[in-house]
DNA sequence: ACACTTTTCGATAGCTATTATCCAATCATG
DNA sequence: CATGATTGGATAATAGCTATCGAAAAGTGT
């Protein structure tokens, strides 16, 4: 099942994360308090396919809670990542980056400070062929981001989040 | 590699106005320009290791050219990007984008209309697992773009930009 | 090398996405 | 349901980036 992240679909709960278990026992399991506006921010989240922006979000939090603030959802977001109830999708937004490197490479990003190291492709180890892929999509090449953390942020923190 | 711009035990007088012919030749071969600070932005982009933001280029091209803008140094930037002499690291940056699918996944995107689909790990093959990474980098999880095109976009040209 | 045309540069105002701040409202707990 | 801790809302502030425009430099023909 692969779903196209710009394309508005099925707009149901299809792609719910947690089907079984009530948004107030997540926030137990997590550390967090229960609040109107998370629960409904969490629940519309998980209703949008693909990976909406925040302004996104916050348009159709706010056909539910009209005084809800940007803040609050940004707020939120982050707080929900930091959670780990949701993750990035990638960790190079922010600024602009630029690959100078002609030879075939990936990355290692630091989940915390964003730095990007070259990784050359043979000290990665052997990627699965492109094969048949859903939707008739036809690779032409993998990049693969390593996640982690690099050796200066090892012991640190997780990233600032509130 | 980076081709050494200062005037060395070259005996003749300031004679040495001509930038260096390398960039001069990969200026033409692109169409654009040869200009002192693009030479300069040029040669401080290859010599720093990574990929250092904007900001961090625009600090070390000030230590050669004090009076440069940073209006400038983005501009050349993107000149190099669309001339194809540099790429962008990220097809999606730009914007907070979260992950809400816990299930583990990653990503197919179009290189030519640039959507993104999930693609469960299963139907992409078995990763190489994390091991000795360079630098002391711990690897927590991989994140695969599966560039390519999508059905629509199968017989396409290229898009015009990259 | 010179005059002329085109392109680029530098300074800065402005824009978009995001964050900080501060106090009222809401939540958790006894 | 009182009480202290946490969160939300409004908004000012910030970071990253871009548009604009006159001045300066590059490209071009002679």
């Amino acid at each position: 099942m692969s779903t196209a992240h710009n394309a508005g679909q099925n707009g149901s709960f299809e792609h719910r994360s947690f089907p079984d278990r009530s948004f107030r026992d997540l926030c137990a399991a997590h550390g967090i308090a229960v609040t109107h506006q998370r629960q409904v921010l969490f629940e519309v989240m998980q209703s949008i396919p693909g990976h909406p922006s925040p302004e996104e979000v916050y348009d159709r939090v706010q056909a539910r809670i009209p005084s809800i603030s940007l803040a609050t959802v940004y707020k939120n977001i982050h707080l929900f990542i930091a959670s780990g109830l949701f993750r990035e999708v990638s960790l190079h937004h922010g600024s602009l980056r630029v690959e100078m490197n002609d030879r075939p490479h990936h990355h290692m990003v630091c989940t915390r400070c964003k730095a990007i190291y070259d990784l050359d492709e043979e000290q990665l180890g052997d990627m699965p062929q492109p094969h048949r892929l859903p939707n008739g999509f036809v690779a032409e090449r993998y990049s693969v981001d390593v996640l982690g953390r690099c050796a200066a942020c090892q012991d640190a923190e997780p990233s600032s989040a509130e």
